[in-house]
DNA sequence: CGCGGGGTTGAACATTCTCAAGAACTGTGG
DNA sequence: CCACAGTTCTTGAGAATGTTCAACCCCGCG
C-alpha cells in the first residue's frame, strides 16, 4: 500500500479538462478553479490483488473512489457468512457513510486485481460539499440509484427462487451487449457469485447446468457464457 | 384524499419555531425566512387508512413526508410476490428517487391509518437544495441510513436463516424500551412481517410458537410479545 | 507430472413452503 | 355488552427447494 499525494493531477488532461478520468462522475461539472481545490485534497493509495482497504468496524473516514482496478464489497452476517453488496469499477465510490457522520465501515473492501485508489478525507469532502451543492447533488444522485438497487436486491432475495435470481442476473449481465448471441463474462467466481445471489456456490453451479441442458445457455470455462435464450431465462 | 395548501403553517408555533413536527428532521436548522421559503412550496394530502399514496411505475414527481399517520412502503417483485420494505412514521419522507432525476416510483406506497402527508415539487425541491446545502446534507445523511439498512437487510435475508431473522427483528423491535421485561408491540400484521423477513406467515407463527415454547418470549395477542430472554434469541 | 484452487456432481438431510382446515382475534352493529 | 362476521393467525402434513459434505474433476502452473 503505497501513498502519493495527488496522483490524479499527474495525469495529462482528458477533453481539454483537468478532471481525472476516475473522478468524472462526482466532479465533471465543476470549473478548473474548483476542480484545483478538489485536486488539493485527493491522495492516492495503491492496493494489490487481496489486500483490504477497509473492515467493517473500522473508523470511517475518508471518501475513496476507484482510479484503476477492481474492488469488491462484502459484508458479514453475524453468523459470519459473507455477502458479496457489489463490486467497485474506476470511478465508482465508496465510504459514503464517513461523509455525514463520525461512523464505522459497515462492510469490507477487497481488491480484487492491483487497484489505485483516491481518497478525501471527511473534513475536506465536507468543505467541498457545502462549498459546491452540485456536488451533493451528484452524491445523492449516485445513493439514489445504490438504495435502489439494494431494496431491489432484497426484494429479489427476498421473494424469487434461486433459478429465478441466478438468470436475472445473467440477463441483466448482457446489458449493452448486441441482443444477438450474447456472450458475457461473469464478473466474479462461482463463490463470489453466490454470496451476492444468497445462494451456495453449488446451486449456482447446478442451475447454470440445468439452463445449459434446457437450452438457454451455453457455458465456454468458467467465467464465459453465451446467452441463446433470453426468454428462455426469463420465463424459468 | 383531499388537497389543501400549507397545512403546516397552519399549525400553532412549536417550540417557538414556524417549523411543524413532521417537518422538522429535514428542514429543523433552517432559520425563519428560509423556513417561510419552505412554506411557500409545501403542500398537504389527507389519505384514508388503505389508500394508496403512490404505485410503482408511476411517475415520481414530489418528495413525501409523514405529517402524521402510518405509510407502508412494499416492492412488488417480478413474479408478482410483495415484500415491505418500511413502514414510514411522522416525519420519515418517501419519494428521493423523484429528487434527481424525471423517474417512476420503484415500490408502493399505502396508508396503514389515516393519514396525513405533506409533499414538495421536484423543481421546487431542487431549488431548495441548491439555495441551502445544509438540506442536502440531511437528505444524504438520511439516505445513507437507508442504504445501510437496505444493504444489511439484503444481507440479512441472503445469509440467515429464518429462525435468525426472526429473532433479531424481536430484539431490533426493543430498542430504547427497557432491558427488564422488554414488551414489545409488532408494528405490522404477520403478512408483513412475513413479507418483510422474506418468509410467510406460517413461517412466522411457527417460529414464535417455537421460541414461546423455548421460553424466550411469551405472546399476548396478536401484536404483544414480551422478551424474557435476549440472549437466548440471540443465539438461536 | 503432481499440486492446488476453483468448479462440479451426488446423495442424504434440513429447512421452509404450500395448501387446507380450524382457531382466535378485531371491530361492528345490535 | 354481547354476538357475529370477516380477518388474521395458527397448526398440520406432505412436498418442494436448497444446503451440506464429500468425492471428484478440470486446468493452469511450477
Amino acid at each position: 500500500m503505497v501513498e502519493e499525494k495527488n496522483i490524479c493531477s499527474h495525469h495529462p488532461n482528458i477533453n481539454g479538462s483537468r478532471a481525472c478520468v476516475s473522478l468524472v462522475p462526482i466532479f465533471n461539472h465543476l470549473t478548473e478553479e474548483q476542480m484545483d481545490e478538489v485536486m488539493e485534497v485527493v491522495r492516492s493509495v495503491a492496493f494489490k490483488k487481496g489486500e483490504i482497504i477497509y473492515r467493517a468496524g473500522e473508523a470511517a473516514n475518508s471518501l475513496y473512489i476507484i482510479h484503476h482496478g477492481q474492488v469488491k464489497i462484502y459484508r458479514l452476517s453475524e453468523s459470519g457468512k459473507e455477502q458479496m453488496i457489489r463490486i467497485l469499477q474506476p470511478g465508482d465510490f465508496t465510504g459514503e457513510f464517513a461523509l455525514f457522520k463520525q461512523s464505522e465501515h459497515q462492510a469490507y473492501a477487497e481488491a480484487l486485481i492491483d487497484t489505485q485508489i483516491c481518497f478525501i478525507r471527511r473534513e475536506d469532502i465536507q468543505k467541498l460539499l457545502s462549498a459546491y451543492p452540485a456536488i451533493a447533488l451528484k452524491i445523492l444522485s449516485e445513493f439514489s440509484d445504490r438504495l435502489e438497487h439494494a431494496e431491489k436486491q432484497a426484494t429479489t432475495i427476498a421473494t424469487e427462487k434461486v433459478d429465478t435470481r441466478i438468470a436475472t442476473f445473467l440477463v441483466e449481465c448482457i446489458e449493452d451487449v448486441e441482443q444477438e448471441k450474447a456472450h458475457i463474462v461473469l464478473p466474479m467466481s462461482r463463490k463470489d457469485l453466490a454470496s451476492y445471489l444468497g445462494t451456495t456456490p453449488e446451486t449456482v453451479s447446478r442451475k447454470l447446468t440445468e439452463f445449459e441442458d434446457a437450452g438457454f445457455i451455453k457455458q465456454n470455462g468458467q467465467r464465459n457464457i453465451q446467452i441463446l435464450d433470453v426468454d428462455g431465462l426469463l420465463l424459468v
